[in-house]
RNA sequence: GGGCGGUUAGCUCAGCGGGAGAGCAUCGGCCUUACAAGCCGGGGGUCACAGGUUCAAAUCCUGUACCGCCCA
């Protein structure tokens, strides 16, 4: 098979893919020595393939594709997650161009169109997965919402609920207005905003000429301002305490407390206190026994009910307020307060905004019940499971970030106001709760506190309390992380104790981004441990985020995005994922260029013309030999054969050694260090040589570790470049067998031969001093350079028996080899090692120039003798320092000083020529 | 405010106690039949700054500056 002469990466790929999948490779075989298992960190059925998928799903093929060929049974789980509020979103948006709602619909209706839109559009980001050439077992693909994995959720949650780690009650909550739902604290995206501080007076109760100043960035929450808080200690305030303000605009009377947690340093010192809006105001509230006004209804629009309540019919002011939402109520009162006298100034003041991580918009403290997780006990053993190794964190600097976030680990608020999930098992007795259930409009319902849920498995028939038969199911849905908790075993089966979850569960390893370390991996962590008794996974790879060349997030918005499937267009998916590996150990941030890709795609290229010159310099009898290796023929091997065999066999040592600790960068550039500029730059072109030789039998020799070597390098390279590998093997081996399940290169240390490696490096010192000297001289590549060496015999000999090396690689015409006596005048001289090299000057070449040349030469050398001399000079270096630290220091000054010696020489003979 | 990272060649980054490295870019020379997506050669760095520990610091410690992230 002839191999084209440059690569295309676009024929190859696409034929490749197909291939693996209808073969099976992709699904565990093989002897069951030893498993190896991931689950891939669900994308969400809204999402697209961007960079950070890329390289997460990059990482995880290199594992598995090495794991696979080392000869472990590899599970790979491919999944999605289904997203319950950005699907929602996404569905909702859609019904709106339609002039529908989802409350026109109904709850049946509208899942009915999320299903259909999730078969329609919601398996993209899978099918653009298998562009990048992941080989996960589709066999097996999961998706949260499956049969299987609600049984999962529903069954976590009912064991949680009867194990006492389940609650359900009224909490100050993270709300977002515009999803109508709650959100975790870490679904909140704070971000530093300009705003403003409003100063208000709050008149004195019993003398309303007086007052208190309170400053505060929301002044629209004071209608829920049931006190105002001072210092204890506060001289200002003293006379105050005990007293009431009369709330301004609602006329409410409210208290003036002293509280320690206030900062006399903000604003004035005095603090309005909110409980119903604000989480320090509501803490405040219950230490103090306050009541909480929520002032706002589910979209944050100004809420008349409590106020009616209050003043016992509709006080004047409230028409004005009516159905306002936050901002415009806030105009409304700050120019209400303008015109009463009562707002003293503004001044511009920055401040932290949460915001919904899903649509931005700025989140609301809202009280409603909800379902929270106990998290402390679940988080103790958990916390362990790192402490004592069970767990290893990589890189290990993450292990804080989980510790400190767990160690202060909050309740989790787990119930979402979405119908895009999964529905909670809850169920509440029609009869006993009906004085327990409230109608929030718009055809939904809300359960008060203080109702009693059954939770169950399925719906239940009688009432335990009234014997009753008629219910009504909890409206709320599970936040979609808690089903991503369950994903390591929840898609291998369980809650039935399947065969697969006794294979593959604990995972080998999960490879995620930080940014989701708390959002899902200390939770799948707790869950695990939790239901399965023992952790998710061994290993947790957590690799950085993909920016932009400017360190910028990738974001729509910011039109920077370079989006994954073009660059595989543009340069071929082996270069990509190269380029992605190489990136890998990179902090926190990787600053991805287009131009670095390019380099690599140019490293692909390099790699198939290796392949293409080993290929067509095989006979006939080699390349049908069904393992190269093994005729390998030790009397016919020189030392080029011995060497390259030698650094073979300790890039597959280092190889392995970087893939087994997840240094992917490291093993991206030794096997780049390796195959280009051993392979490639040196051994082929001494084989040249040899290929070329009279002698038949080390003709065909060379051919063969030509072959081996390649081999190897496309074994090595596989997990990394899964597509040329494989095109090139099957043009290798006429297409019997991929490459994917080919054993992974063992190390043989019988190969590596230092000696071999040392005497390969001076012979190519010297070839490279010959080029230099030509080179820094003018001399033309075409015009064949005669040399004069000084060397001692043992060098001398070397190079004799070396000579059609220096002769082809350095070009040149002829040797002359002198031990001692006059050294030319007139030559460039060149030293290395014990060996001084002449190259003599014609009459074009410019004698000033190389007098130049060699003068820096002596310079720099002589700077770094000086150091090496000051160091062997200190005493204490000599008593303190290692001995072979030492011994190192003086042959380098032996080297340095012999060195200077001889060029010193050269120069003198030059001056002698004017 | 608390915590965590970063600052090394023009760019992107490795290295993290004993001779400053890579890729890309750059400069000079080459179409030497595997590869011009290439070959050969070169130049380029007070390793942010200031102290300290050490025989020895880019590397360890302390502080400063700037940049970034996370948590309040």
């Amino acid at each position: 098979m002839e191999l084209a002469r440059a690569y295309s990466h676009k024929d190859v790929e696409e034929r490749w893919y197909p291939y693996w999948v209808e073969k099976g490779y992709f699904q565990p075989a093989g002897p069951a020595r030893s498993y190896f298992s991931m689950v891939i960190p669900p994308p969400n059925i809204t999402g697209s393939l961007h960079m950070g998928h890329a390289l997460n799903n990059t990482l995880q093929d290199v594992l598995c594709r090495y794991k696979r060929m080392d000869g472990y049974q590899v599970l790979w789980v491919p999944g999605t997650d289904h997203a319950g509020i950005a699907t929602q979103n996404v569905v909702e948006r859609q019904l709106a161009e339609q002039g529908l709602s989802r409350t026109v619909l109904g709850r049946e209706k509208f899942i009915e169109r999320v299903w259909a839109w999730r078969e329609l559009a919601g398996h993209t980001i899978l099918h653009q997965l298998r562009a990048l050439g992941v080989s996960c077992d589709w066999n097996r693909e999961r998706f949260t919402m499956d049969e299987g994995l609600s049984v999962a959720v529903r069954e976590a949650f009912v064991r949680l609920w009867r194990d006492g780690l389940l609650y359900r009650a009224e909490r100050l909550i993270n709300w977002c207005p515009r999803c109508r739902t709650a959100l975790a604290d870490i679904e909140v995206v704070h971000e530093e905003t300009e705003g403003h501080l409003w100063y208000v007076r709050y008149p004195l109760l019993e003398d309303p000429s007086q007052g208190v100043v309170v400053a505060t960035t929301r002044p629209e929450t004071m209608l829920g301002d049931t006190a105002v808080a001072v210092h204890p200690e506060d001289p200002r305030y003293q006379r105050f305490l005990g007293k009431k303000v009369r709330l301004p605009i609602v006329g409410r009377e409210i208290p003036i407390i002293p509280d320690p947690f206030v900062d006399r340093e903000f604003g004035t010192g005095a603090l309005k206190i909110t409980p119903g809006h604000d989480f320090n105001d509501f803490e405040i509230g219950e230490k103090h026994g306050l009541s909480k006004v929520c002032i706002f209804d589910a979209e944050a629009r100004i809420d008349p009910s409590p106020f009616l309540n209050e003043a016992g019919g509709e006080p004047e002011w409230l028409s004005r307020y009516r159905a306002k939402d936050r901002w415009e109520a806030r105009k409304v009162i700050v120019e209400e307060l303008r015109e009463k006298g009562l707002l003293e100034r503004i001044e511009p003041y920055r401040h932290a905004l949460g915001r919904c991580y899903r649509c931005q918009t700025v989140v609301e403290p809202y009280l409603t019940p909800q379902w929270f997780v106990k998290a402390k006990p679940l988080a103790e053993p958990a916390i362990l499971a790192v402490k004592e190794g069970k767990i290893r964190i990589i890189p290990e600097g993450w292990t804080n970030s989980y510790f400190a976030w767990m160690e202060n680990i909050k309740d989790w608020c787990i119930s979402r106001q979405i119908w895009w999930g999964h529905q909670i098992p809850a169920w509440y007795c029609k009869h006993c709760n009906e004085s327990h259930v409230l109608a929030t409009g718009l055809g939904e319902i809300m359960f008060l506190p203080q109702a009693k849920p059954l939770v169950q498995g399925e719906s239940p028939k009688r009432c335990p309390q009234c014997g009753g038969g008629s219910f009504l199911r909890d409206p709320d849905v599970l936040d979609t992380w808690f089903s991503s908790a369950l994903w390591p075993f929840s898609t291998l089966g369980w809650p039935d104790k399947t065969e697969d979850l006794r294979t593959y569960y604990p995972t080998s390893v999960l490879v995620t981004g930080f940014d989701i370390l708390f959002f899902w991996v200390a939770r799948m962590i707790m869950m695990g441990l939790k239901f399965m008794g023992d952790v998710p996974f061994r290993d947790v790879y957590i690799h950085a985020l993909v920016r932009d060349q400017e360190g910028q997030k990738m974001s729509k918005s910011k039109g920077n995005v370079i989006d994954p499937l073009e660059v595989m267009g543009r340069y071929g998916t082996d270069a990509f994922r190269f380029t992605l590996a190489s990136l890998a150990a990179m902090g926190r941030d990787i600053k991805l260029s287009e131009e670095r890709i390019g380099g690599y795609q140019n490293f692909v290229n390099k790699l198939w013309n290796a392949a293409r010159f080993v290929l067509m310099n095989l006979s006939e009898g080699v390349r049908s030999e069904e393992n190269p290796r093994d005729s390998l023929r030790p009397e016919d091997m020189n030392l080029a054969d011995r060497w390259i065999l030698s650094r073979m066999a300790s890039t597959v040592v280092a190889a392995r050694e970087a893939l087994d600790s997840y240094r992917y960068n490291d093993y991206a550039h030794l096997l780049y260090q390796f195959t280009w500029h051993e392979f490639c730059d040196w051994y082929i072109e001494m084989s040249k040589l040899s290929l070329g030789g009279v002698s038949g039998d080390h003709r065909e020799n060379t051919q063969r570790i030509l072959l081996c070597v390649l081999k190897e390098i496309l074994l090595l390279l596989h997990p990394l470049m899964p597509f040329v590998t494989e095109e090139i093997w099957q043009g290798l081996r006429g297409g019997r067998e991929s490459i994917m399940i080919q054993p992974y290169p063992q190390p043989d240390s019988s190969l590596i031969q230092p000696e071999v490696e040392s005497r390969i490096n001076f012979l190519i010192e010297v070839i490279r001093a010959v080029r230099n000297l030509r080179a820094e001289l003018n001399v033309p590549p075409v015009r064949e350079a005669r040399v004069i060496l000084f060397a001692p015999q043992e060098q001398r000999e070397f190079l004799r028996t070396h000579e059609p090396y220096l002769r082809a690689l350095a070009r040149v015409g002829g040797v002359e080899y002198l031990t001692q006596g006059e050294r030319p005048k007139g030559a460039a001289t060149a030293v290395v090692g014990p060996l001084e090299i002449y190259l003599p000057l014609g009459d074009l070449i410019d004698l000033k120039e190389e007098k130049k040349r060699l003068a820096q030469e002596v310079g720099k050398l002589e700077e770094e003798l000086e150091r090496v001399r000051r160091k062997l000079g200190n005493r204490d270096f000599l008593t303190k320092a290692k001995e072979e630290v030492v011994q190192r220091e003086r042959e380098k000054a032996d080297l340095f000083e012999e060195k200077i010696r001889m060029l010193n020489r050269g120069l003198e003979r030059l001056q002698e020529i004017r």
